[in-house]
Parts: structure tokens; sequence; C-alpha cells
DNA sequence: ACTGAATATGCTGTTAGGCGTATAAAACTG
DNA sequence: CAGTTTTATACGCCTAACAGCATATTCAGT
């Protein structure tokens, strides 16, 4: 359930994932977050320019925190790339 | 040793104490991460509205990753830590 | 298929990020 | 305390985030 985040697709899709699970649409989202569902579309397909600021607000609506550690090696797409 | 981060300014210092533990100066982060010097220490420093990719390209730089969570409440004293 | 909801895309305007470059202010070190 | 390293600020430039607003497109329910 803890969604593990190295690059800005996995960021959006993880917040689109739980955004789901909370039954909320991406207006709802913006609106509690104030702002535009564009945005959160944007953010969601993996903008990677999206700002820190905005990517806060969006946690905080959906109720989120961020752990920040050390690099595991257990995600299964870095098995292979170091070869 | 884990990093709770819930505001820019906790991202910005819980990468500050990381970079600091690897022995690296704001310089040497910058030229691993392809960023200025001065970025790093306006992150550093608690700017919101840092880019996504400019974290993901410190914290690939740090060999860090994030983890997404429903939020915890932490108890009293550990509230203090996290700055 | 029809329809309404949800999501993606487009346009303009304002604001600001990160760049290169340079220097000022702090913080170590001998 | 001087000399060095590190960190913080500054200026101009280019690009784009996000805003409001509107519409096109896709999805889901009946």
């Amino acid at each position: 359930m803890d969604q593990i985040v190295r690059t800005p697709h996995q960021m959006g899709s993880a917040l689109r994932r739980i955004r789901r699970q909370r039954g909320l649409s991406q207006g709802e989202l913006a609106a509690r977050a104030h702002l535009r569902q564009a945005t959160i579309s944007e953010f969601e397909a993996g903008k990677g320019s999206t700002r820190l600021d905005t990517i806060i607000a969006i946690m905080v609506a959906l109720d989120l925190e961020m752990v920040v550690r050390p690099r595991t090696t257990s995600a299964p797409e870095d098995i292979g790339k170091a070869y």
C-alpha cells in the first residue's frame, strides 16, 4: 500500500491510484487542493516539472505524507538495469 | 533515519541532512545532479516551487527514494525531530 | 447507442524556476 | 587572523507552471 516513488511518472501514478481509492474525481481533488482539474490531470500523467508545493497540496488533500529514505533494491524494474 | 516530509521546508532540511551525512558540499551534489549550486541552496532552504524533476535529480544523486503513504499521527515528542 | 460525468487538451496572461555567471557572506582551517 | 572552502544572493535570459476559461475526448451507467 505504501508507494515507492523514484520518477515523476511513478509519482503521478501513485497519487492517481490513491485518489481513486478515495473515490474522488480530478475535479473534486482540484477543489480541495485549490488547483485546476487540468493541473491534476497533467501531474497524474507524469509531468516532471510539477512544483513541490503543488504536490504537497495534493498530498494534503489526499491525507498523505512522504518519506525519504535510502534507495532499496526491491523494485522489479531495477533488476537488470546495472547490466 | 527515514525522514517524514510534509512541507517544502521539511523536504529541504531532510535532503540537506542526508547530503551532509554523505560528506558532500552543495557544489559537489550540484555537479552530480547536473544542477547549479545555487539551485541546491535554494531548494534546501525550503523553496516550495522547486520542480519535481529537480528533486528527483537530487534524490538520485544521493541514492534516495520516496515513499508515499497515508498520513500518520506522530507522537508530540517526534514532531520536533523533523526540523 | 445515448448520455452525462470525467479526463485531456488548448489559449492567454502573469509569475517565477533554473540556467550561466558572478560575487557577497559564512563557515572551516592552519 | 589570514586564506580557503562553502553557502547564500543577484542579474538577465529563456521557458514554462499554473491561473481562468473553454472545449474536445474518453469513460461509465442504463
